[in-house]
DNA sequence: TCAAAAGTGTTATGGTTACACCCATGA
DNA sequence: TCATGGGTGTAACCATAACACTTTTGA
């Protein structure tokens, strides 16, 4: 089976940048290539779009099929199109980036035997392609995002601590913040369920946990409040 | 002559979304479709991406050829890749915006016949394909990034008044600012070259011209500095 | 009893907001 | 002389930043 056009076109892929959050650092996600340009270097998830899927449906897929992950949060990021960045074919790719939460979400290796493996953002291994021009992209909009949209609980469980939270924030910032200040800021947004359950299970006094409330901050947004770290 | 692949391509188009600001309104260029589909709609000016060309490159041909505009800011905006935004086949096409200042460019009328014309962002015309989202896109983007980084200055001229640039932030930003305040924070960055020079031929006091550091904000910038209206 | 992290208020500072009048110019 | 926009300062308020000790718990 082939397919002929009258002008040459670019194949179009979807590449994905995954993060997660342990707790030491911010991790990303690579597969391990099996076949040339690049064999057995490290790479992000991603693949062909096909013909009946939207963009976002393609990246959805091929996370799922690499990955096993599911049900995540998935943004477009930006589109790559220079025109050796492929050096077989003419390849444009639309990258997305994605938060998950470690704790619940196993990543399985891909089912064509191909490897997974979590990086921390700041070393990661040498990549295929323009790959690590997409990881930087991706971390940048990462740390601006995160401070005027409430997108770093993703990388958290349902129910965590304002230590996890700031913590979190410190890792993704790269800066220190200050403990009582951050407290109060988080919560006078009124966006935290304080939950009557505490941390189990920890060498030391246990936290309270708290969730975020997506309906509050849905009909806060609506009335012209801006989350702002 | 033509060109035929294993598997079957999605054509790739870039699409973009021309900002210009006049003395009543932001404003959006719209070239008149000449051919099926959509005929004698208007559309955003966009075009094929050729195999030779880098993604930002065929926006800028494309914006050269159909508009007669060069040199201007352009950034890229999103990739729109619905199965059918496009009832005959299907495209995906990454959209760009560029800012320009009306004053300082002509726009011309495209070589091929079709007219190109501006229209109010607040009332466009009915617009081909799904072009109305992605001027919907565009505006969005605009309004939020005007506000943290200096782009605003693309849209006037290089000689302009405190008054013209607070009017071009009322207009973006859809909502009042008070001059003293304005002026206050504005010339609090310094990022300003105050003219020897006056506005003529105004039936009034004339304001003086101020005129963007460009080279000052980008040595800001590396410091630390954020720029925020 | 010790180690480790949880939890909690106050003060100083700086930036933001609100606000009104005189000035210069050309018609 | 009038109409039009240009240009200017101050005070109240609010948010941010800096900072240290007590509490709880399990080992």
């Amino acid at each position: 089976m082939s397919y002929t056009y009258e002008f040459p076109r670019p194949a179009l892929t979807v590449d994905c940048v995954v993060f997660g959050l342990d707790d030491r650092d911010l991790k990303v996600l690579f597969i391990r290539r099996g076949i040339p340009p690049f064999a057995d270097r490290w790479a992000l998830p991603g693949g062909f779009v096909r013909m009946d899927e939207s963009l976002e449906e393609a990246a959805r897929r091929e996370l799922l099929e690499e990955t096993g992950v599911e049900q995540v949060f998935l943004e477009q990021l930006y589109t790559f199109g220079d025109v050796k960045r492929d050096p077989r074919d003419r390849v444009v790719t639309v990258a997305y980036y994605a938060l998950i939460n470690l704790s619940e979400h196993n990543i399985h290796a891909a089912t064509d035997a191909k490897d997974a493996a979590w990086f921390p953002v700041a070393d990661p291994p040498k990549l295929a392609f323009d790959h690590d021009r997409i990881l930087a992209t991706a971390l940048a909009r990462l740390k601006g995002k995160v401070r005027y949209e409430p997108i770093g609980f993703e990388l958290l469980p349902q129910k965590f601590t304002l230590s996890q939270l700031q913590k979190l924030y410190e890792t993704i910032l790269e800066q220190p913040l200050d403990k009582r200040n951050f407290r109060k800021k988080i919560l006078g947004m009124q966006l935290l369920v304080e939950l009557d359950e505490l941390q189990s299970d920890v060498p030391h006094r246990a936290a309270r946990l708290y969730q975020f409330d997506e309906h509050k901050y849905a009909q806060l947004k609506q009335k012209g409040f801006n989350f702002e770290l």
